[in-house]
DNA sequence: GTTACGACCTGCGAGC
DNA sequence: TGCTCGCAGGTCGTAA
């Protein structure tokens, strides 16, 4: 399930492979897998062909490929998005969803996704603050724990505002980026804390060590190329990241915590998991678990 | 305005 | 062997 680190490890390999190269053409195998293109497919194709890609940018789990005329590209990879670098004469994937090849004639880029949960749509770029521009789709997204500019300050203070379950609010993309299921409860288990907690109730201090761990988790499994369990993440080359060795509690259940020995527990959590130490991180005194 | 929850989607494994 | 069902989960829209 691609998270921040997952989603930087694919923006890496892309930059380098895609960073200055002009599209020849754009083919679209599903219509879900540009859903959100506020166009149709022909004008997908059509708007595609012939520009160039300047760069490759991503804030959180939103990736998007910068275009010569000022658009861009936004790709979510969903959950179990893919997007491959593949020779120009590459069998199709069976879930291959939209394909771009090059006009040097050299690899083809391959956006796969099983789950057609993600998806690619060309956006204008809109400027905000520090002299950045992000695609219209990602204003609304605030910044990860990655980003120079990310203010740790003010996201502990908008946390401290909710009465929502600390997980609930780790989640929300409006708060902060890039944290998705696997890292929530990696952080919460490193901070010591029970997911059912509302936000309100924790201490600043302790939210600020919350988030430090967020910020730490992420950038250990970026480092391994990120958390697949499966073939459903892996870099442009096909390759799987190793971080999922690494993990204390996530996917864990009923073995032995790392810190205290208690066995990990597995609880349902707004339809799906949350994992946690019973121990480690008690359930808070008079909240009431859901 | 805030919060909670269902819908979307496909492959896999468990159970019968 | 083959069928059904539950589970995985990020984002968005809707209801309370």
């Amino acid at each position: 399930m691609p998270e921040l680190p997952e989603v930087e490890v694919v923006r890496r390999g892309l930059a380098k492979w895609v960073s200055g190269r002009t599209i020849d053409s754009a083919t679209v195998h599903h219509p879900r897998a540009i859903r959100q293109h506020e166009g149709t497919k022909k004008d997908f194709v059509t708007r595609l062909t012939g520009r160039k890609v300047k760069s490759v940018s991503r804030r959180g789990k939103f990736m998007w490929f910068v275009l010569d005329d000022d658009n861009a590209v936004v790709t979510h990879l969903g959950m179990s998005g893919q997007v491959l670098m593949q020779a120009p004469d590459a069998a199709p994937e069976k879930h291959l969803r939209v394909r771009w090849t090059f006009r040097d004639d050299k690899r083809a880029m391959h956006f796969v996704d099983q789950r057609t949960f993600g998806g690619m749509a060309i956006e204008p770029l809109v400027s905000i603050d520090y002299d950045e521009a992000v695609p219209r789709s990602v204003v609304h997204i605030a910044r990860d724990p990655l980003e120079p500019h990310f203010d740790q300050d003010e996201v502990v203070s908008r946390m401290r505002k909710s009465s929502s379950a600390i997980k609930s609010v780790i989640l929300n993309q409006n708060v902060i980026s890039g944290i998705g299921n696997i890292y929530a409860d990696e952080s919460l288990w490193r901070a010591k804390i029970n997911w059912t907690t509302p936000a309100n109730r924790i201490s600043a201090s302790k939210l600020h060590d919350l988030v430090n761990h967020a910020r730490e988790v992420m950038t250990q499994a970026l480092a391994q190329g990120g958390t697949s369990f499966d073939s459903l993440y892996v870099n442009v080359n096909g390759e799987s990241g190793y971080f999922s060795r690494e993990l204390d509690v996530y996917g864990r259940e009923d073995e032995p915590c790392n810190r205290c020995g208690r066995l990990i527990a597995r609880q349902p959590f707004s339809g799906r998991s949350s994992f946690l130490c019973a121990r480690c991180q008690p359930r808070p005194r008079s909240g009431k678990t859901p």
